[in-house]
DNA sequence: CGGCATGTTGCGCA
DNA sequence: TTGCGCAACATGCC
């Protein structure tokens, strides 16, 4: 699930029970996803402290506590955090758990579930290179389409592989990439030296109304969300736009959905053909 | 059984 | 040195 809309929800979720609270417990056996630290570090670097923020940028999250240490969660594939009691028991493929009091209220206890354990877990005193090195997140302010327009113009790739970059666009992943070019009718195999400056206005609108739409259906209850997307997964199918049949591609390792009908290529023009490249 | 998956990294090769 | 393609990571689902 985890894409900059999720991650947000997530934080909000975290800060709603977190903030303010007195870890009394951190615990993860997890060796793979705390790599290069130890469990004893985990638990050390936590208990005792006071959650000040939880943050995020892109799809990193960052729990600041009131002596200056930093918990960065990064999802990956598969990770969540659930908010249970502390009573409860251990979950299907539960990862790490910090149990928080605050004030009289219950002992409310956070677990990390990660069936691929492809994300990861970080204890810090600083902020870590990873979280310092994201470029521009897209959801606060909106994207600022002439830092974006630059960072497209200065790469000779797919645009899609450059929205993809953690250090253009923070957060943006394979759904919200793939859905965004589409609501700005661009190909996403366009190379993104060749794009106009409306074809970028109108990609930054497209991934800005997916991320909306995205946390949207994320305030519906857990069980009944139900992503609508336009094009992703849908290849073969036709598109909800114009009736085109939505084809795949690979892009950068990626498996891509787009529609031919509505979706335009744009290529530099010295290498401009009348059949359309790369097929 | 094979294929595929919302993410990232690291390796070999050009 | 830089960039690119691709496998790997680990697990679950169809």
């Amino acid at each position: 699930m985890p894409e900059l809309p999720d991650v947000e929800f997530v934080r909000r979720r975290l800060t709603a029970a977190l903030r303010g609270g007195t870890i009394t417990s951190a615990r993860s056996k997890d060796l793979r996803l705390l790599r290069p630290q130890s469990p004893a570090a985990f638990t050390r670097g936590l208990v005792g402290r006071t959650v000040r923020e939880v943050r995020r940028r892109g799809k990193w999250l960052c729990l600041e506590l009131d002596d200056g240490t930093r918990l960065f969660s990064h999802l990956g594939m598969t990770g969540w955090w659930h908010e249970r009691g502390c009573d409860a028991p251990e979950e299907r493929s539960e990862r790490a758990r910090i149990d928080v009091r605050r004030g009289k209220g219950r002992c409310r206890s956070l677990r990390y579930v990660d069936s691929r354990r492809f994300g990861r877990l970080m204890v810090a005193r600083d902020d870590i290179p990873e979280w310092r090195e994201l470029g521009q997140d897209p959801f606060a302010k909106g994207i600022h389409v002439g830092t974006l327009a630059a960072a497209l113009a200065s790469r000779r790739r797919a645009v899609k592989e450059v929205l993809m970059d953690q250090m253009v666009l923070a957060g943006i992943g394979n759904i919200l990439a793939t859905e965004g070019l589409w609501r700005a009718r661009v190909d996403p195999r366009s190379r993104s030296d060749a794009l106009s400056r409306a074809d970028v206005t109108k990609i930054a609108r497209g991934l800005e109304k997916a991320i909306r739409r995205q946390l949207a259906t994320r305030k519906k209850p857990e069980g009944e969300w139900q992503d609508v997307f336009a094009v992703y997964g849908r290849s073969g199918e036709p598109c909800p736009r114009c009736g085109s049949t939505i084809a795949r591609v690979v892009i950068g390792g990626r498996a891509t959905a787009f529609c031919k009908g509505c979706q335009v290529r744009s290529w530099p023009r010295a290498r401009q053909r009348e059949s359309t490249p790369g097929q």
